[in-house]
DNA sequence: AATACAATCTAACGATTGTTAGATTGTATG
DNA sequence: CATACAATCTAACAATCGTTAGATTGTATT
């Protein structure tokens, strides 16, 4: 790293390109994703995400040189957060423009998860009214903890391990909408199969807490 | 490149990774900066880039491969293309969170450049009211052929290098405004030296083509 | 003080990348 | 058909990166 006295153009663009190579790695974009959920520490980030808590840090560090993420000291633990909203946002909207660019990942998607209901910004705001309404049941399929530190508004939390036992709890006759922690999850997907194999209406929506916030929506604690 | 039959949770990160590499080398977002204010072939790309041509097409293999440009073919030239609107979006929420999170490139900025007038979505509406009015000159300082592929509307094309040559065109009263190919590009801050050396009221505007279309704002050809 | 545990640091390796330079392909023109 | 030129391909090198494993730091607990 050339640090010149006298900054020059490529010197900008070398600052940006620190920025672009900090999402070079899916082992680091998994990491943001699952930051985008909120703040965690680094075993739990090394839990969820299947790595090494020594590969995990290491990734951690990287981010943090390129500033996409803050740490927190708090204790013997450290917790790590996104910098910022904005860069939640930049994650989503890299996803986004390999969805539409990569047929690879498209194809890739389409094999792994069930065709989710389609929610433009209209039909969420039309999903959250049927949610208060009671006219349908919004299940939160991920594992308690994440449901606690931020869910969407009326949603209930059944984790996904636990969904079978629960699944009386259920009203047999509304609709079930599933969702867990986005387009990449597939918690929800799970959720659906094994609902509707009881004999449930349910569908998927592909939104997580990130991309909820993202269309402007609010947010529930 | 390892590529299973059965897709996992993993892959779907290293589809967008592959975004996220082609967006790691100060290079190659030169040359994405360059196509979003339109096709251009290889060796003007070199040319404008400073670069080596052999380095240059290389660059732009990456690019392809990444699927973020495209190419057309048209007697000995090749014309390379951002492969979306989206693609260009993606760069300018690159620049902005780097801008955001790295203070090293904003004080590099501030040293480079000159402060420019705030353009808040408000004010670009007015100072296209202002330019319609011929209250103010609005001129692009960047090479005429540049102007010819898309500007601001009621702009009057000065390349730099002929502004000291034009400078009697332009109206002494009225206060100029230059802008050039976006907030990395220098060539409006050159400009504005020079017109306030010669006794002008001048100012320059971050925003290049991209960005002016990025804020829904009209261009005109 | 001794232990336990979260997290980081360090060293090492194999794989990947950026760059350079020369050779080659493809298209238009004389 | 020969020449000119845009662009790509190929080979090679040094530099960088991802990953692993062992050693170390820092904090809380006994």
């Amino acid at each position: 790293m050339k640090q010149n006295l006298t900054p020059t153009r490529s010197h900008l663009y070398e600052h940006v390109a620190r920025i672009g190579k900090a999402l070079s790695s899916p082992k680091r974009l998994e990491l943001i994703e699952l930051l985008a959920q909120g703040e965690l520490t680094v075993d739990v980030l090394a839990q969820r995400s299947g790595m090494d808590i020594r590969l995990t840090s290491a990734h951690l560090r990287a981010l943090r040189e390129a500033r996409l993420v803050e740490t927190r000291r708090d204790g013997k633990f450290i917790h790590y957060r996104l910098s910022g909203q904005d860069v939640a946002e930049l994650w989503m909207n890299l996803r986004e423009t390999a969805e539409e660019h990569l047929v690879e990942l498209r194809v890739a998607l389409e094999q792994m998860a069930m065709e989710p209901d389609a929610l433009s910004s209209e039909n969420r705001e039309s999903l959250l009214e049927k949610a208060r309404n009671g006219d349908i049941v919004v299940i939160d399929v991920r594992p308690g903890d994440e449901f606690d530190s931020g869910h969407l508004p009326h949603a209930r939390s059944i984790p996904l391990g636990e969904l079978e036992q629960r699944i009386a709890d259920l009203p047999a006759g509304k609709k079930i909408v599933a969702y867990c922690r986005g387009p990449f999850c597939l918690m929800s997907d799970e959720a659906v199969r094994l609902l509707r194999a009881r004999g449930f209406t349910a569908h998927k929506i592909k939104d997580g807490v990130a991309e909820w916030l993202k269309r402007g929506m609010p947010v529930e604690r």
